[in-house]
DNA sequence: AAACAGGCCAACCGCGGGGCG
DNA sequence: TCGCCCCGCGGTTGGCCTGTT
């Protein structure tokens, strides 16, 4: 038997909220809360919308303190470090970044930032990713993750310099037994790569060497990376700072060669 | 100038989980 | 314990906007 539909569908609004809408919502919740009833007040104050539509419209859009516009690079790190560790919970990353919705966050992610960072998934090193581990293909947000990891790995060389020099990454191909649908544990063999020393503030040797992140931003977008590098540089302070806690080991190898800690994540350097 | 394509984002949909009678 | 109801969430859609041909 199916669920009863919140509200008659037939006789609620739909489509872009008008500013009387708006206001009218906001100075009832304003001044009533819902107390954890979304479906009193459309009818309270006269507007034919499903209460889902209220909340939704209230919380991304009406209530106080609500940043909208462009990520700054800080939130982008955040996003993608958090990302990587627990895959599209957008309502826990977005309550790492204040004034931000969950809607806000997975729209971004999905238009601009996994293009950005994704964008050159077809020229990963050396050959790549073998999707099809023994017989079970990885679940693709897993094994997405997984190539994230490695690219922001990259970055986190960038900016980390002291461990540039030298320093492996690991790109691996998968084999190993399925443990519980998505996942691998050992053995994974793997490829590495050296690479030289980069500087991050020189764009141009970036583009050169690696050819990954930063040459796929536009140039006001490389600027910026550019400005904050400096900046994070100036306080002392290093990029994607989650090395020796993420499941890849400060020498850029997985630490406990387990596919599943990783899918998992356990490493966010932000604290859950 | 018009047609088309792609990007973007607000809003909707449907499911899972928790509270409660 | 069961079923209903609602909230909260992630995935998806649809329409507007902008850039390109």
């Amino acid at each position: 038997m199916g669920r009863a539909p919140c509200c008659d569908k037939a006789s609620v609004k739909k489509g872009p909220w008008s500013p009387e809408e708006d206001a009218k919502l906001k100075v009832y919740i304003e001044e009533h809360g819902t107390g954890g009833n979304w479906i009193a007040p459309p009818y309270k104050i006269g507007i034919k919308r499903c209460g889902k539509s209220c909340r939704l419209r209230w919380l991304n859009y009406l209530r106080p303190n609500i940043k909208h516009g462009d990520f700054s690079p800080e939130e982008d790190k955040i996003i993608c470090s958090l990302y990587i560790s627990i895959g599209s919970r957008w309502s826990i990353i977005a309550a790492q970044l204040p004034g931000r919705t969950d809607n806000d966050v997975k729209n971004y992610w999905n238009t601009k930032l996994k293009k950005r960072l994704l964008g050159k998934q077809r020229r990963e090193l050396n050959g790549g990713w073998n999707e099809v581990v023994g017989s079970q293909t990885l679940n693709a947000s897993a094994l997405e993750r997984i190539r994230l990891q490695i690219q922001l790995q990259q970055l986190h060389y960038h900016h980390n310099p002291s461990l540039c020099s030298s320093s492996k990454i690991l790109q691996g191909q998968c084999s190993g037994n399925s443990t519980n649908g998505i996942v691998v544990s050992e053995p994974i063999s793997t490829q590495v790569v050296e690479f030289d020393k980069i500087d991050v503030t020189n764009a141009e040797a970036s583009e050169n060497v690696d050819g990954f992140i930063l040459d796929d931003l536009s140039s006001p977008s490389r600027d910026r990376y550019v400005e904050e590098d400096k900046r994070m540089k100036g306080a002392g302070l290093n990029w994607w700072a989650y090395g020796d806690e993420s499941p890849m080991s400060s020498n850029g190898l997985f630490a406990d060669h387990n596919f599943d800690s990783m899918v998992q994540g356990y490493g966010s350097p932000y604290d859950l």
